[in-house]
DNA sequence: CTAGCCTTGACG
DNA sequence: CGTCAAGGCTAG
């Protein structure tokens, strides 16, 4: 790893930011070559174990021991594993996400206990100690994941506490905060201080970013005054408490962030995307059903009536499954999606093997090999030739960012219409493009951008949006975004001179044909352009820069960010103004900014040429605004048409730059993925849940009624993921031993001796369980299927979703996968707890993600489909799956056409990812179970953390 | 880190 | 040689 030693890059492209997309070589080529090496290492199941436990045993540099070091019962959580940094190989400093434990934890602990007897409801302390024991005893152990609940209470916790927490879902926000206050959020995107290497090389960049951020934020330096500085991460911003909590202890080495503290969302790749809202969740410790569990009383959010089919078919599904399956997991996701509730022994469900998940597993297993991630991250961007659509428009790429606040914002219905695909066009344009073709600038008034001549709404549709202040100052060429309007465009080259009309100035020949409102063309001259206002931040234009004219300042800033690879997050979860006063305070919304206004990363040169031509192709496909195929409406489209763009062949298409936020948003995405972003927070797991579910767990275990009970055959998914990884593979796949057996072993075992291991195990379990079950149940497309099939689907699915999200949420990081909270580790770290293979699948399917640049939309939008995945011959109603994925499917091609234009392969190459993730689910599952056997806690416990959800 | 200014180099 | 966009340098 050259420069870049995996972790280090940190700042790297987080899956928002874009940087992450970047083609950037190096970081790539660190975390390609690492995987590479990686991959030579048996991929297989076995991993080595010893290696891991010696490794385990002694902390050593990586130390993750987790909870024994820590707390136990609060292990897994915050405390454990803390890995002081590691300087990685590399000089430079990597920075290996190191864990800190917090002074705090303690404190989390004893809260979260207190909360948890306190809150809940009648369960009581004696319970809790009782689970306590229980998770310590071998017995319940190695349930733990699912026996989390298994005490009778436990039961609560898994469909009762879900239940419960309902919608409701009783949050302790004010707990919540507290926790979270406390926890690090080193990994928050600092910025590693980078120290600029003359050479300038980005390598080392990616290390510099950060300082400044320290926690307060260093992006915004000079802000700090109005608003604390805070750390940005494409993530988002972190809010007020947040920021406060952070309390970073850094260790010198890391400079890199991880954006743990920033909640997620998950990266995005594209700025835009990138800042979700953040939501903290609620803690369903809170709820009563956690402690108390019954599960019947929970509801999740449903109707009554959909509660008592659901309960009905519940138990009528699982039933079934139980008798179908043998693996626990159904039973308890059974449980939890229908609140069904079998007192059924309790058994570790992570012990079991599932024998069902098997079969998809196999399936999967044969799927290619994600090596080919490793290819380069390069290949899309930065060959121009492979992409010929490679511009992004401003109006499409911009992602707008689309701020939390978006997703109240109304929604288009869109239409599905396939017709969508055709409307990008592009052209690639050659370095020089000779071609230059006409590019449309809209002149219009040089005035500031209310006055933008384009003023008129290009969107009749538009809804009313709140924009958020971000609008521009409307340059002409780019309008604001509430004047939405027209862009200029230029076509091909992405030279502007040869856009330039004779005059030198941009030729304006299409905004007639888009019907722009601009100054009829020949008008304005380019000077006049350049008199406007830049549209990023206001400032005076200094010419055309990465696609756009723009200020000096904003060029600048969107080539260190590109080169650099840096990450902002917005703590404020986007939307932040961007003029000249403020474009300091906010990188990750003036990013966004820069690529919704037009500016293009492949303007960015890899390599660092200066002079000449940009060869990057510049592709100007329609409007969005008239023609995305997402969400376009019928109007939308007509005019469209209007503008229509040049014939195909032609190399002038000229298209409205411009698209508000809001616009865009509604343009692009389509309504149904709004709808699985809307749930997307009910996935997020965060800190609370973590510490409850500590609490939880261990208190519920001892007796764990039942609830989980599952005949030692569900495995909480958590649990699962570890052990389901044996039991899909079948490696250990005892069907219905297996649970008993396993427990036994466990007991046995590790467990016995790391009751912290199994306390984890249960809070993991649990929590992700809850989390996840919760979070199907509020999907669109998932609540029309019949609770056999939720369940069938859940439990053939759940490892992929786990350990998805958890990639996506490593975007950022490259070279390291973010276990949680701040916790992060690299391949090296991985090898020496035996978990190589498993953590190099899953950076090397990161970092596909991070080279399709997956954004927030497409990430949601893939758990959907592959948790819809009807290849299961168990479903009762396949064909209302598979109908339902289609949807799915349906929602995500529109808006990777609509969306990113520039790569039309994109769909597909999602896609492609999914056998990956399927791939690297079974080797996870495989090493659990190995681990398992080997009775290595520590590992174990880092399997269970990286198959932990997202905080 | 920011942003203004400088250098580079393909084109015309 | 001028233009112009991309990268580099560096004071602040």
């Amino acid at each position: 790893m050259s420069e870049q030693n995996g972790p280090s890059e940190g700042p790297g492209p987080g899956p928002g930011s874009d940087s992450s997309w970047w083609p950037s070589t190096q970081t790539w080529k660190s975390s390609a070559a690492a995987s590479s090496s990686t991959s030579s290492t048996p991929t297989s199941t076995s991993v080595s174990v010893s290696c891991s436990a010696s490794s385990s045993s002694t902390s050593s540099s990586t130390s993750i021991n987790s909870s024994t070091t820590c707390c136990p019962s609060s292990c897994i959580g915050v405390s454990c594993t803390m890995s002081p940094s590691r300087s990685t190989e590399t000089g430079k400093n990597v920075s290996v996400t190191t864990i800190n434990v917090p002074p705090n934890q303690e404190m989390h602990d004893a809260k979260g206990v207190c909360k948890y007897l306190g809150g809940q409801n009648g369960v009581t302390v004696s319970v809790v100690s009782t689970s306590v024991l229980g998770c310590g005893n071998a017995n319940a152990v190695p349930t733990s994941g699912i026996c989390t609940n298994t005490g009778p209470h436990s039961i609560g916790i898994g469909i009762g506490g879900i239940l419960a927490a309902n919608a409701a879902d009783i949050d302790d926000p004010e707990d919540s905060d507290g926790e979270i206050s406390k926890i690090d959020f080193r990994g928050v995107n600092l910025r590693s201080k980078k120290k600029r290497d003359v050479s300038g090389n980005q390598n080392g960049e990616k290390i510099g970013d950060g300082e400044a951020n320290g926690d307060g934020g260093g992006c915004c330096d000079d802000n700090s005054q109005q608003q604390p500085e805070r750390p940005m991460s494409w993530e988002g911003e972190l809010s007020d408490q947040e920021m406060s909590s952070n309390t970073i202890t850094n260790q010198d080495h890391n400079e890199e962030t991880s954006m743990e503290g920033v909640q997620v969302c998950s990266t995005s790749p594209g700025p835009m995307e990138q800042k979700f809202p953040i939501k903290s969740e609620p803690d369903f410790r809170s709820s009563p059903g956690f402690s108390i569990g019954s599960f019947h009383d929970g509801g999740l959010p449903m109707t009554h009536n959909q509660q008592l089919q659901q309960q009905q078919q519940q138990q009528r599904g699982i039933e079934n499954l139980e008798q179908t399956q043998q693996s626990d997991l159904p039973l308890l996701v059974g449980k939890l999606l229908g609140g069904y509730n079998n007192s059924t022994p309790n058994h570790s469900p992570v012990l079991n093997p599932r024998h069902h998940l098997t079969k998809h597993s196999h399936t999967r297993s044969q799927v290619p090999s994600p090596d080919s991630a490793i290819h380069s991250a390069y290949s899309v961007f930065s060959s121009p030739t492979q992409s010929p659509h490679a511009a992004r428009h401003s109006a499409l790429g911009a992602g707008s960012p689309i701020p939390s606040s978006s997703l109240s914002l109304s929604r288009h219905s869109f239409n599905n219409s396939t017709s969508s695909l055709s409307l990008s066009l592009s052209h690639s344009l050659s370095r020089n493009n000779s071609d230059a073709s006409s590019s449309c600038y809209s002149y219009g008034s040089l005035s500031p951008p209310t006055h933008s001549p384009v003023q008129q709404p290009r969107h009749p549709h538009s809804h009313s949006q709140h924009h958020q202040h971000q609008v521009p100052q409307g340059s002409p060429l780019h309008l604001p975004a509430s004047s939405a309007v027209a862009a200029h465009h230029y076509s091909s080259s992405s030279v502007p001179g040869s856009e330039l009309s004779s005059d030198g100035h941009p030729v304006a020949e299409d905004q007639e044909d888009c019907r722009l409102p601009s100054a009829p063309s020949g008008i304005s001259t380019r000077q006049q352009l350049i008199n406007s206002p830049c549209p990023i931040c206001g400032d005076k234009i200094s010419g055309f820069h990465y696609g756009i004219f723009s200020c000096e300042s904003c060029k600048g800033f969107f080539k260190r960010t590109v080169q650099n690879r840096k990450n902002y997050v917005c703590l404020r979860g986007a939307g932040c103004p961007v003029t000249v006063a403020t474009r300091k305070k906010c990188p990750a919304c003036r990013f966004d900014k820069c690529l919704n206004m037009g500016m293009k990363l492949e303007a960015i040169r890899e390599d660092r040429t200066r002079g000449g031509r940009s060869t990057y192709q510049c592709t100007y496909t329609l409007p969005n605004l008239v023609g995305s195929p997402a969400g376009m409406t019928s109007e939308k489209l007509t005019t469209a048409g209007n503008c229509s763009p040049a014939p195909a062949g032609s190399e002038h298409h000229y298209s409205v730059r411009y698209h508000s936020n809001h616009s865009y948003k509604m343009q692009v995405v389509p309504q149904l993925l709004q709808d699985i972003m809307d749930v997307e927070h009910l996935w997020h797991y965060n800190d609370n849940d973590r510490i409850s579910g500590t609490v939880e767990c261990s208190s519920n275990d001892s007796n764990n009624v039942d609830t989980n009970s599952r005949r030692g055959e569900t495995a909480s998914p958590t649990d699962s993921t570890l052990t389901g990884a044996s039991d899909q593979h079948s490696t250990n796949g005892n069907t219905t031993n297996n649970s008993n057996s396993q427990i036994a072993s466990n007991s046995n075992g590790n467990s016995a001796q790391h009751p912290d291991f199994l306390s984890n195990l249960c809070n993991i379990a649990d929590h992700r369980l809850y989390k996840i079950v919760k979070w199907c149940k509020s999907l669109p497309l998932f609540k029309n299927i019949s609770i056999d099939d939720q369940i069938c689907l859940l439990i053939n699915s759940w490892c992929e979703l786990l350990l998805f999200s958890c990639c996506f949420r490593s975007m950022s990081t490259p070279g390291e996968i973010r276990v949680s909270l701040g916790k992060s580790i690299t391949l090296e770290q991985a090898r020496q707890l035996g978990l190589a293979t498993c953590i190099e699948r899953m950076l090397t399917f990161t970092n596909n993600l991070r080279r399709l640049r997956v954004d927030q939309y497409e990430y949601v939008a893939m758990k959907v489909i592959v948790l819809l995945t009807s290849d299961t011959s168990e479903l009762k109603e396949p064909e209302k799956v598979r109908a339902s994925q289609e949807k799915a499917l349906q929602a995500l091609q529109q808006y990777t056409i609509a969306r990113y234009p520039e790569m039309p392969a994109k769909f597909g190459e999602l896609l492609l990812r999914i056998p990956d993730l399927q791939r690297t689910c079974q080797a996870g599952k495989e090493l659990l179970s190995a681990k398992r056997a080997e009775g290595e806690g520590s590992s174990f416990n880092l399997l269970m953390e990286l198959l932990r959800g997202d905080h």
